[in-house]
DNA sequence: AACACCCAATTAATCATATCTTTTAACCTC
DNA sequence: GAGGTTAAAAGATATGATTAATTGGGTGTT
């Protein structure tokens, strides 16, 4: 799919100039190159950003629907405080990700998780189709052998394959819609080194366990082997020293 | 901190044209009036909202963000399908509140609750500041007060209160970023009179439980006693059948 | 003289319009 | 059916008009 290969991993949506300087200022606000309640004028970043004002407008109102900025007549472009941030927008996880307090968020959405994904594998006990329970074990199987063979780029695809499949399975929507973050903090773990070379057997195990009680139907057995994986993840994530930023 | 207590009512930010276009055009959108892969074309919108183009495709923009539609060159505007949606966008989340699948909605953000709160309570009794702990049991006590003479308005803000500060209070940004959510999960439980008349006496123990059991820094047992205030919430809900809509 | 209050003048965002460019779906030709 | 051509619609820029709010001065009051 990749046309003129938007570098690299950048997955990203913003197609056209305006995307852009979205993604440029996003990343600047949200890497704490502004202080809080700095102001800006728009001329300013029309210029700074080498674009029109109805480019930078458009831009402008993206960031204020984040929460990162407010816009006032006779004022300006304010950086607004990280509390009024829309935390939960996909675009901000993903700047903050690949910013500094990377580590931070992390352990975050790491304690996100902790709650949520035992919730939805007990919904997927008693809602997962047919199909997904062949998706699950076959997602383990594939970790299985990764694992052991220590490819962990194949086992890291599995693992996804394996969270994705079993949050859509829950029937829940505003579950399913976690998908995206969940995928996004098992592949950072990964690439950012937090995880030990050959993964957990426990952990393999465990998920074995969450896809065969899914598919019995057995909501208290999942919630429980699915609070065992996500338990140790997060302690496996704080007891691995982070390694330097590249 | 209570101001005038914004319980439900339109705290919206949309300042300016392009504001009330985006909200307009999002609600639309939302209820369903044009079904996913629907096109549009500018000139319509303009039309339709009777503002001029830079208008429109600001609001067209932030839309975008959101994962409403997608726009695209000798297309136009596109409806997106659900699955596209930014659900955790909190205009979004308003949309579908005050829209048809309000009682959906509300049911998949109860289960949401059901996995974050109970962990949110594990983390305060780790992280909670005295203050927090006393604006804990000062909310325990309001909720105690006006369960008793039935004032259903104000046991609402007192229960937000509890809410909002103990998600605060677990020190973990994506928690604390759900305030709102849960906030508007309990207002619209009680607006759409998914209540009874007088709150559960149980639930407001648990309450106390919490707030006990955070101050005493006793993880277990303040994350046992939220997961009780939960799951009787949503059993309520789903036993209380859901009146006609207004 | 110190303080509060009100009114304009200024300033910068907001909105509208006009024009040009770029993309690309659809059509037509060979 | 592969190829190029066309035209339709969004994208981008430029600029003028409008609106709102901050600022500062002036007036009246304590």
């Amino acid at each position: 799919m990749g046309r003129l290969a938007t570098v690299g991993a950048k997955d990203q949506i913003s197609a056209g100039l305006h995307g852009s300087v979205l993604d440029e200022f996003g990343a600047l606000i949200t890497s704490g190159a502004f202080p809080p309640g700095h102001v800006l004028r728009i001329e300013q970043l029309e210029e700074r950003f080498g674009v029109s004002r109805s480019v930078t407008r458009e831009a402008i109102r993206v960031l204020e629907s984040m929460g990162l900025v407010t816009s006032r007549r006779r004022v300006g472009v304010t950086i607004a405080p990280r509390s009024a941030w829309n935390l939960f927008d996909p675009r901000v996880i993903r700047w903050r990700l690949d910013g500094a307090d990377r580590d931070e968020l992390l352990a975050s959405l790491g304690e996100l998780r902790r709650g949520v994904e035992p919730v939805a594998a007990g919904l997927a006990a008693r809602h997962a189709t047919p199909e997904q329970c062949g998706t699950l074990t076959g997602a383990v199987m594939q970790m299985a052998v990764h694992g052991r063979s220590g490819d962990l780029s194949a086992y890291l695809a599995a693992d996804i394959v394996f969270h994705r499949t079993l949050l859509e399975a829950s029937g829940n929507e505003m579950l399913g819609a976690l998908t995206d973050v969940v995928a996004e903090v098992l592949a950072g773990r990964t690439h950012h080194h937090l995880m030990p070379a050959h993964p957990e057997p426990a952990a393999i195990r465990w998920h074995a366990e969450v896809a065969q009680a899914v598919q019995a139907g057995d909501a208290e057995a999942a919630e429980r082997a699915m609070r065992d994986i996500v338990e140790e993840a997060n302690r496996a994530m704080l007891t691995t020293p982070s390694p330097a930023t590249p």
